[in-house]
RNA sequence: GGGCGCCUAGCUCAGUUGGUUAGAGCGCUGCCUUCACACGGCAGAGGUCACAGGUUCGAAUCCUGUGGCGCCCACCA
């Protein structure tokens, strides 16, 4: 006997070490079966799974659930990213706290074993939190990105692309994090609306102080680093420079006015000053022109010898002093308020500082041109589609992408360089001498590579490439790659490039982008605003199921879904239905051990067919992604059709005794197909339940490897879907009618039903007369064609019949009079529509027959009902 | 500045090539302590599909424009 409720916590560990000790969810490298295959986007070891993981956590098991159960061999490889600047900062700051120790104070060596230390702990509670979700992973395959294995794959690659000369070296002006200490790639670097100022400042000619020219800037710290100054060269206001050299304010240094088509002569004072080692845009114009590059600040963004007087300031303080000095020296002319962007870092929120540097690139536009052509063709599909032109946009304007970083958690860069001829050497493992000069001195490369360039190489390392592995073999390609659609760039295009370039075949050929989970006002969920909700606590408050079902049910294809508690325990309550009506079957047929299902009882042949038609919902919508149509295709067969209308209609003390003494299966049988159905989504309680069934495939030890339903052919009965349809449509309108009578349900009326489309109708309802009496509460019924007198009778049309209640047995009817009159002020303009529509030349000769058919039948009905209306309104007054 | 998307019931969202009466869940209202479940049952109210034009026999659906909202990319100092 079951107990009274699902208790989430004391079954869920339970069953998934079950599913664990029964060793369910390993992929088999050997297998002759299909194979469907999904790597888990592996979560930053930098602390907890949120409520964005638990969505992954749960779409992904849903897919590898449902092909298991149809008998793929499926693969879901669990793995957990290194995240390169995120970790490093969180250890970092950790040391800080507890030791008051900076990295440096520990060297390379010692910090890289205290991260490699909190990375330990961190995979431990996240794999626990993978589990808790119920995930079906392959623990075997447990992958994490700084692997030997994983780390070979990524040395592999960089060691390809390097000869290929799709890597190289490059100085070049790229974003420098003052607060991470490294370079950031252009999609690490977030722009927000700053408000600043404008300030106006004086550059006077060489030789002759008392001519000058304005120029406009928003950091007039950089000034010191100026090396020339750029005016348009038809500007006239300007002409008389050409040629002449300009001083730097506050600085004895002479820098040349440059002409360039670049500057706008509208915006700002149409000079402008360029300083090469600090804007992006004057280094382009540098180079143009050969100017030379001043670096003025150091690693923290603090003025360097360069800066002269202004040394060992911040860019902050040195910005005020200058300031300062101009006014002081009457070489500011003006201020301005000034809206503009400021790129500050993706990580830490500091203002980025543009610097030049060597660093190490990837020519992504080379790769991307097969990445965007299997997309085109739709080798790769990706889901929403209209995903697909903000890929195609991205990639098309592609640059290059710096992958070295400054850090010292990651894969160190495979390149050294000879300590005596400074020969590059680009390999997989250490060279022993110099190919150059035979120098036994080699020194690695400091730097370490961006976290994407491994999680790039995700779907083939964790396969086990560059070995030509029999994983690699069997499950590459991969099948689907879900995941938020903020890491479309950052992590699926580059998949998709580098996948390709490796293995010269895509990585997946599907990707499905699931919407960005939002508190429920729809605000992102941050610590700092309070508003998170912990799936952690919600599913060990609320059930594992219920959660997952809850995420499943909004898995809509929006860009936000919101989480709320609410949300979720309503969830629960439909797991709690689930139980209680297994609970009830199993009460009655608990003792049904075989298959014997009567197809001759139109209501098992109702609710089989209908239970097809679920069947055939479910698969479809979750072919197409569409997680929230499956759920809430099983929630409603489940819900309104199964407890509302099967178990009703079997209730009756004659009718279960029945079933139960021929030991009628369909019940225990639609039930059980039904857990199977609902099993990807609800692991937990479905696989408790399963268990209690007595007839099912026993030779499956777990309902997730049982076989996922499918439409049984031999049980459509579309006949009797329809009359069962008829029946509880009339019983519906019986209980509406009685409704608006305001008789409690307690009271049993007398009733007669006439057909108004023939005696057919009355011929089906006649045998489930006695079942209407019961469910609809109905002492008398009858069924004739005959009219009753309307001095004893209320009539009432209610589409295809027409009921007659004794006028006795009705109370007070002053409410029923003004509905009544509305409703018939609305079906006849619906009425004079539909004749419009019928009498239109037009419609009648190019509207499908179908459609013509439906207006012509409605038509009919209307006007039935008109007319019942007004003879109803009539009987009453 | 460039691109993408959204606006449907109080809320969150479905609505697949234009076609019969625009749906679901939650919430709300009324009634019901019915023997699986009050985490329940039954019934009900609630929408001029953002707005304005256009195409069409017919538009939530296609086109144009307007308004509001959101996201992504770029970063003219």
């Amino acid at each position: 006997m079951l107990e009274n409720q699902f208790v989430p916590k004391d079954h869920e560990s339970q069953i998934y070490e079950f599913w664990l000790k029964h060793d369910l969810f390993k992929g088999d490298a050997n297998s002759k079966a299909p194979t469907y295959t999904i790597v888990f986007p592996p979560p930053n070891v930098t602390g907890v799974l949120h409520m964005g993981h638990a969505l992954t956590c749960t779409l992904e098991d849903i897919l590898i659930r449902r092909k298991r159960m149809q008998g793929f061999n499926t693969l879901w490889i669990p793995g957990t990213d290194h995240a390169g600047i995120a970790t490093q900062m969180v250890v970092e700051r950790n040391l800080m706290k507890e030791e008051k120790k900076s990295r440096h104070d520990l060297g390379r060596e010692k910090f890289l074993e205290k991260v490699w230390e909190w990375k330990a702990k961190s995979q431990e509670t996240i794999i626990g939190q993978m589990k808790k979700m119920g995930g079906s992973f392959d623990w075997s395959r447990l992958a994490f990105t700084l692997d030997e294995s994983v780390s070979l794959a990524v040395r592999e690659c960089f060691f390809r692309l390097y000869n290929e000369g799709l890597v190289f070296r490059d100085t070049a002006i790229t974003q420098w994090c003052p607060r991470c200490h490294t370079v950031l790639s252009d999609l690490e670097v977030k722009f927000k609306e700053t408000p600043g100022k404008f300030w106006h400042i004086k550059y006077r000619l060489k030789g002759d102080p008392s001519q000058y020219l304005v120029v406009a800037t928003t950091r007039p710290e950089t000034l010191l680093g100026d090396t020339a100054v750029a005016v348009h060269p038809d500007d006239e206001r300007f002409s008389a420079f050409h040629g002449k050299e300009v001083m730097v304010p506050l600085v004895a240094r002479a820098v040349p006015i440059i002409l360039d088509g670049y500057v706008d002569p509208a915006f700002g004072t149409g000079a402008l000053k360029i300083t090469p080692g600090h804007d992006p845009n004057d280094y382009l114009v540098g180079k143009k022109h050969n100017l030379p590059i001043i670096n003025l600040m150091d690693k923290n963004a603090v003025l360097n010898q360069e800066a002269g007087p202004y040394q060992g300031l911040t860019r902050e303080k040195a910005r005020v002093k200058i300031l300062e000095d101009l006014i002081e020296h009457d070489l500011l002319v003006k201020e301005e308020d000034h809206t503009h962007n400021i790129g500050h870092c993706d990580r830490c929120n500091t203002v980025v500082e543009p610097k030049v540097s060597a660093q190490w690139f990837v020519k992504a536009e080379e790769l991307a041109k097969e990445a965007i052509r299997v997309v085109e063709k739709k080798e790769i599909k990706i889901i929403p589609e209209e995903w697909e032109k903000t890929y195609f946009e991205w990639m098309r304007n592609i640059r290059p992408w710096c992958i070295s970083r400054q850090l010292w958690w990651g894969h160190r860069i495979p390149v050294w360089y000879c300590e005596k001829c400074e020969a590059v050497h680009v390999a997989v493992t250490a060279p022993i001498s110099c190919t150059q000069c035979k120098h036994t001195q080699l020194r690695q490369d400091e730097d370490v590579l961006d976290t994407w360039f491994s999680s790039g190489l995700w779907p083939i390392s964790t396969l086990g490439w560059p070995q030509q592995s029999q994983d690699l073999k069997t499950f590459y390609p991969t099948s689907v790659l879900e995941t938020g659609f903020d890491i479309l760039f950052f992590w699926v295009a580059r998949m998709i490039m580098l996948g390709i370039k490796m293995t010269g075949k895509i990585p997946f050929d599907t990707v499905y982008l699931h919407p960005m989970v939002r508190d429920e006002h729809g605000q992102k969920m941050s610590k700092t605003k309070g508003n998170v909700v912990d799936p952690l606590e919600i599913s060990d408050r609320l059930g594992t199921d219920a959660l997952r079902f809850f995420l499943s049910w909004n898995a809509f294809h929006g860009r936000d879904m919101r989480v709320s508690e609410e949300g979720v325990e309503s969830c629960k309550f439909f797991v709690n239905k689930i139980w209680n009506a297994s609970r009830f079957v199993l009460m009655h047929f608990g003792d049904v051990k075989e298959s014997n299902v009567d197809l001759s009882n139109e209501v098992n042949r109702w609710i089989w067919t209908r239970l097809n038609r679920v069947k055939e919902e479910v698969n479809r919508s979750l072919e197409n992604y569409r997680f929230f149509e499956a759920a809430q295709a099983i929630y409603h067969f489940v819900w309104s059709e199964y407890c509302d209308w099967f178990i009703e209609l079997i209730k009756s003390k004659e009718e279960l005794e029945f079933r139960k003494q021929a030991k009628e299966s369909t019940a225990i049988e639609v039930l059980e197909e039904a857990l199977r159905l609902l099993h990807p989504f609800m692991p937990f309680v479905t696989e408790k339940l399963w268990q209690e069934m007595p007839i099912r495939d026993h030779s499956k030890i777990s309902v997730s490897i049982a076989a996922y339903p499918i439409v049984d052919n031999t049980r459509e009965f579309p006949k009797a879907e329809e009359r069962l349809a008829r029946v509880i449509r009339l019983v519906e309108q019986i209980r509406a009618t009685r409704g608006v009578h305001q008789l409690s349900p307690a009271v049993e009326i007398s009733l007669s039903v006439n057909s108004l489309v023939g005696d057919d109708l009355l011929n089906e309802l006649i045998p489930f007369k006695e079942l209407i009496k019961r469910v609809a509460k109905v002492k008398e019924l009858t069924f004739e064609k005959k009219e009753y007198p309307k001095e004893t009778h209320i009539s009432v049309v209610t589409g295809e019949v027409k009921l007659f209640i004794p006028k006795e047995e009705l109370g007070d009817l002053t409410q029923e009079l003004t509905r009544k009159r509305k409703e018939l002020e609305d079906k006849t303009e619906q009425l004079k529509r539909a004749d419009e529509k019928l009498r239109n030349e037009k419609f009648m000769s190019s509207a499908p027959q179908a459609v013509k058919e439906g207006v012509q039948k409605r038509k009919v009905e209307l006007k039935r009902e008109v007319d019942a209306l007004l003879q109803y309104l009539e009987d009453l007054a």
